[in-house]
DNA sequence: GAAGAACCGTACCGTACGGTACTCATTTTG
DNA sequence: CAAAATGAGTACCGTACGGTACGGTTCTTC
């Protein structure tokens, strides 16, 4: 149905304009984005938004697609696993999840979906389920797997390794985070928390006992 | 600040104004959740309405503190444990929790919430947290301080220990959820998905060895 | 049973937004 | 250079919503 990778996606001036409706989204919430408002903030008329983008949900599609473009993940590359190094992988991998998802675009555009969901034939959810979580889910499937290859770690479904590795990471700290709670503090705290639950997964999943915790 | 057990709540009538108004939010999402609406539904006047709630964040407020009101968690009574009591405990709360987040009031609330998050003084989110969240980690707070003194359990912290058991059994279930993703199949499998993540979570602060898994 | 409060239904007002139409300047193209 | 296209800026329209005011009806209270 989609094109997938081939999408024209859009010119740069269209970009720099999507890139100001965001900043408008991180700002204001969904009431600041205003067709009115994203022209007076990108020096645009409204007569062009909804020439290239059709009308508002083509642009708040629009901002999610430009949004996971500019996130693409890394691949990591193969390489000889070890115990230690296998840790030192996983921990970068929490330490990334949980800073995307307490960035503020992030936040936005996930309430932003989220307020749309109960609209009838509200796609945004799936695109910000298919092109976010998809893509890191990839990304921490390939790092399980090679865990896996490497005889460190043990577990029958990939999938539901990963929701172990995702649950003991994240929490409650996305729905909290959602639900505009001050993060100052726990932000601080981000790396700590990644360690101790990567320690928590390699507990389950792992088949070497790692050196001993403090 | 707040007169926390003793308010006054609201009058029978209201209250079903307010249950109107939560079935008016969970067919059409917080657009259709407007003044005049809900005054047609719950066959009562506007001018009711604003004298009744002051305003409409206060109708938001008040159907969040009611529907928080009538989902009041059961107190556990203090039994003596053993490995497998608390397990059946444990897993009881989580095919609980799942399903208190995969309810549609719930679901609702938590949709309008985050969509007010980003407002300036928006209370909802708090709100939520304070007596949704809390009253339900409380419970389950209970039932870990009890397997820790009944010798079953080891944590050093209590919020941590829940902090396990929660990401455990959720995962990214509830964002899933809030994103509007269809969740016919993955409600059957409750049930099987409290009990592995109890297990797992037994595997990493039980003291004693489990009866084995198949 | 009369006085008064509570309340329903509706009409009304101001505002804000989505979307369209139009004018004029700038750029592109043959 | 002329013609065509592109796009900014603005004005405009219809609608929908939050909030208020008012007339009429039911319920309470003495």
């Amino acid at each position: 149905m989609s094109s997938l990778s081939t999408q024209p996606e859009f010119s740069p001036r269209q970009n720099a304009v999507l890139d100001s409706a965001l900043r408008l989204l991180v700002d204001g919430g969904e009431r600041a984005l205003t067709t009115a408002g994203v022209a007076r903030a990108a020096n645009c008329s409204k007569e062009s938004l909804y020439k290239w983008f059709g009308d508002r949900d083509g642009i708040l599609s629009a901002m999610i697609g430009y949004q996971a473009s500019k996130v693409r993940t890394l691949e990591e590359r193969a390489e000889t696993l070890t115990v230690d190094s296998l840790r030192a992988h996983l921990v970068v991998f929490a330490r990334d999840l949980l800073d995307v998802l307490s960035g503020d675009v992030s936040l936005a555009l996930n309430r932003l979906a989220i307020g749309q969901a109960s609209r009838d034939g509200s796609h945004l959810g799936q695109m910000l389920q298919e092109r976010g979580r998809r893509q890191i889910g990839k990304r921490a499937g390939g790092l399980l797997d090679a865990g896996r290859r490497a005889g460190l770690l043990r577990f029958d479904n990939g999938e539901e390794a990963y929701g172990m590795l995702y649950g003991l990471v994240v929490t409650d700290l996305h729905l909290r985070m959602l639900l505009g709670e001050d993060m100052k503090l726990t932000k601080q705290d981000f790396s700590r928390r990644a360690e101790r639950a990567v320690d928590a997964f390699l507990d389950l999943c792992g088949t070497k006992k790692q050196t001993a915790k403090p």
